[in-house]
DNA sequence: GACATCCTAAAACACTTGTTTTAATCTGGT
DNA sequence: ACCAGATTAAAACAAGTGTTTTAGGATGTC
């Protein structure tokens, strides 16, 4: 079937569109656009990947391989805590190098859902979702699924995309806020003692 | 000049643009649904504001002429903290009658910013922002402008948003959340006391 | 070398968007 | 009743979108 060495289009479209889908959200990415930085024909995507969802789903599929995610909870459940939220931040602003868009694409899908958000939320959402559960579980000594454990989930999870799409709203009232990497890890180490605060007391509130 | 009554279509397409811009925020917006849900004709919408961004401005200067802030702080600014929040989670997931869309375009603006972002920042956003940072000066015990408040304003602020815009993926990974009133209740009461947890704990640092 | 198959290229299609044009209609003052 | 100006209505325009068509070129196989 492959005649072609590795099907290079049909990689260079998967590349392309992951950055672009990264930096512009799902409907905002233009097939036209991720042609051109693929080098390829707007014709090809429909080709390869019978149309633009067809592509937005072979990008997951693509970073759903090698996942990111650590395999259980550390020993220390507040050092994971502290963990999860630096390197989702880190990621997710400094843009890092390597092809990691899939976390900017999950965030973009929780600013505003598109048709492909049943993927996402399959392969990237709920893995990262779950595992942020178990960490605050072992924090707050509650159970994985109990409702005070999802609201604290979705609230760190808040807190962290805010200053994603947020981003130019700070631009305008918080100029001096300029995003360099120490300011990042100033923001990553508020949000952690901030919810570690939020959580240590409801483990003290649950435990009586 | 006025030789219409109130200019009555004018009027209407302000009140109509104001649902709709809080419903699908002001890109997904579209002028046809706007008149067609104000009885007037696409045009009117370019007679009367230029094009779409004036009445996005209209509509925005419609709703500043009310304001729903309190004056001041609260003598007591813990509780003013819980109200603020309960307020503004209220109004933004129960919609609440009356033309309150603004909270909601707010947040739109908050998760994608369109080209009416300034006129949004100084209208809405930023005596909100300000309001809330000086609720948190008066619990922290900080300057308003200090980094921490600012940093603890965008915790809080984040959290709200993210209920309002992340709804859909909350309806795949946490089904039973359907956002009933007690259930809004019971999450305003979640941020507030988590936050308000961080802020006691930034409390307790700052004043050794 | 001919052939079937995979892939690519250019153009057009169908649709939606904001915007403009052009003419018709209404309004109030004289 | 008439007229100037304000308002509305219908249609068309221009640009952008995803998608499809149609023809051409490349590649490995016999």
């Amino acid at each position: 079937m492959a005649h072609h060495p590795e099907d290079a289009a049909r990689t260079r479209l998967i590349e392309a569109a992951g950055e672009i889908f990264a930096e512009q959200g799902y409907e905002s990415a233009t097939i036209r656009e991720i042609c051109a930085r693929a080098g390829a024909n707007v014709a090809a995507v429909n080709y390869h990947f019978r149309d633009k969802l067809g592509l937005y789903g072979a990008v997951i599929r693509h970073i759903a391989v090698n996942p990111d995610l650590p395999g259980s909870v550390s020993e220390d459940p507040e050092k994971a805590l502290r963990g999860f939220i630096s390197a989702m931040l880190g990621k997710l602003v400094l843009g890092g190098q390597g092809r990691q868009w899939h976390l900017r694409i999950m965030v973009h899908e929780l600013a505003r859902p598109s048709d492909g958000l049943p993927i996402i939320v399959e392969e990237l959402i709920g893995p990262r979702y779950a595992l942020l559960r178990s960490i605050i579980s072992a924090i707050v000594h509650l159970p994985s699924d109990h409702d005070t454990v999802r609201l604290s989930a979705h609230s760190i999870i808040g807190q962290i995309a805010h200053y994603i799409h947020g981003r130019p709203v700070l631009g305008h009232v918080w100029p001096a806020m300029q995003f360099t990497p120490e300011q990042v890890e100033q923001v990553a180490g508020h949000i952690a003692e901030f919810s570690l605060a939020g959580l240590r007391k409801i483990a003290g509130t649950s435990k009586q």
